[in-house]
DNA sequence: TTGATAATTAGACAGACACCTAAATATAAT
DNA sequence: ATTATATTTAGGTGTCTGTCTAATTATCAA
């Protein structure tokens, strides 16, 4: 499991975007406008999640199209079952005082 | 969904810390033992963890016991499921160029 | 109380990160 | 070729993070 992806979904903003995308392929510019920042700063994060191949691009014209990698989503998933899928019933987890 | 989690998440010395910990609860010194730095570093990342909520711990005379909070691993899966539970069909992911 | 052991907290510092503005690239239209 | 539009890249800056050493807290045992 690589270090990137955990990375990239460590800020809200790219969470933000992979939910988005959940519901479908979309434009970088339409999904720039839905955040309170520039649009570098948005290709920024886009770039990142394409780093960790949490997302794919494809050019049409002047806009470019992003949209989820289900593949690496699913990794992550696994990751997560086996962390705690493999715990062992021997001292159940409590609050901290 | 606590934006912590994920920061939490995106240290590997942290999630190999909640892999451990899936085989059963620990104390601080055995996992500390476990890595290439030093005790304080260590003990950072359990408080990184703590207050994530990711895990849990107990003192038990000098010795701290440390162990997993499985429902907070469930809420990240369940953001993860809808992240890409959702994803329309209309343009299948596809590698980039 | 004194000393030993287990673990954390405090403070410092280098490197990483998120954001910005300005400049560059790529495509389309005139 | 020139201009307009969509997006990224470059460069700078303040803040956050992971690590270290040194100091502190908490517990146990003489």
């Amino acid at each position: 499991m690589n270090n990137d992806v955990f990375k990239a979904l460590a800020d809200p903003t790219r969470r933000e975007i992979l939910r988005l995308l959940g519901h479908g392929e979309q434009n970088a510019g339409q999904l720039a406008e839905r955040f309170d920042m520039t649009k570098p700063s948005v290709s920024h994060h886009f770039a990142v999640l394409k780093q960790a191949e949490l997302v794919c691009s494809r050019r049409e014209g002047q806009q470019i199209f992003y949209s989820l990698n289900t593949s690496v989503l699913e990794d992550v998933l696994t990751w997560l079952w086996d962390a705690f899928g493999h715990e062992k019933k021997t001292a159940p987890s409590r609050k901290p005082l």
